[in-house]
DNA sequence: ATGGGGGCCTGCCGGC
DNA sequence: TGCCGGCAGGCCCCCA
């Protein structure tokens, strides 16, 4: 799924058709996705102007006038398209409706936005604007990589006595919001530390190091409008295309990048999941 | 408290 | 062609 450059990106393309509009019409097609909607989901929505578009880890929140935030999480597999938007920037006729379009808001304006998500392991909620950070889902996510809280004493102090790979650690959400599979992957590569050292081991220094390459790896995926693997779309319907830039995300078997080096990059399961990495220069 | 694994879903791809 | 296993960008929850 989208991770924070992918969710980024998606919020970037809703904004400008949503943000001051009216959801003149909200159709909800089945009662849940992860879990159950709210209740009178449709209805809550419907007539509601949208005040603001924000995005917290992984999450994108709708603020809305009726002092509620429709809280949206794309999973593994959800996409937000957007259709016949009169600024003529995205498809302009509604497309024929599609398997998995699970929510579709009309807003005022003519633009269409449909939540599609095969897999449903997405979410929608409703929650108080003013509670908003203490909804069970945010309320024990850790700071945003690319703001202020996020820095070099932080995260050292965050890893110290950790006995879990760094890799477990940075998808922690806890430790920091918005890091996935292939932005730890990355930054790991980045910083030349091995995804299964143990968190608590690495040099301050080392860690210290990985702040900035975090911040780096983030801002030019969201740059590229995110990476595409197989079901990632932009909100205008493309390709994001940090895909291209990867070093190490799905690269096994192929020559690592690293100037000078002349390792492999091998692929290791580490909590069920796919690891890549060079083992000659990430230590 | 911390860390690891299962499970939630559907779709796609490669091998036979 | 068709079937089957494996795999996928996330994350909650339970267990040790």
């Amino acid at each position: 799924m989208p991770e924070l450059p992918e969710v980024e990106t998606v919020r970037r393309g809703l904004a400008p058709v949503m943000e001051g509009q009216v959801i003149a019409q909200a159709q909800v097609n089945r009662p849940d996705l992860r879990w159950p909607f709210p209740p009178l989901m449709a209805e809550r929505l419907t007539g509601r102007r949208v005040m603001a578009l924000r995005r917290r880890s992984k999450y994108i929140l709708a603020d809305l006038d009726s002092g509620e935030t429709l809280l949206i999480h794309l999973g593994m597999s959800g996409r937000m398209l957007v259709s016949g938007d009169p600024l003529g920037r995205f498809v302009h006729d509604h497309p024929a409706a599609e398997k998995h379009d699970h929510v579709v808001l009309d807003m005022a304006n003519g633009a269409r936005i449909t939540f599609n998500d095969p897999r449903r392991f997405g979410a929608m909620d409703l929650l108080d604007t003013a509670t908003a950070e203490n909804h069970k889902l945010l309320a024990v996510i850790g700071p945003e990589p690319l703001g202020n809280d996020f820095n070099e004493p932080y995260l050292v102090a965050a890893l110290k006595g950790r006995n879990t790979p760094v890799k477990s650690a940075l998808l922690d959400q806890r430790i920091v919001a918005g890091l996935g599979n292939i932005y730890v992957c990355e930054a790991l590569f980045r910083a030349r530390i091995s995804p299964r050292r143990k968190a608590g081991q690495i040099a301050a220094a080392r860690v210290a190091g990985m702040v900035p390459i975090i911040r780096q790896v983030l801002a030019e995926a969201i740059e590229a409008g995110g990476s595409s693997l197989r079901d990632f779309r932009q909100a205008d319907g493309e390709l994001g295309y940090f895909q291209h830039s990867f070093d190490a995300y799905g690269r096994e078997g192929e020559p690592c990048r690293a100037a000078g080096c002349t390792g492999t990059i091998a692929r290791i399961v580490q909590a069920g999941r796919s690891s890549f990495y060079c083992p000659l220069c990430q230590r």
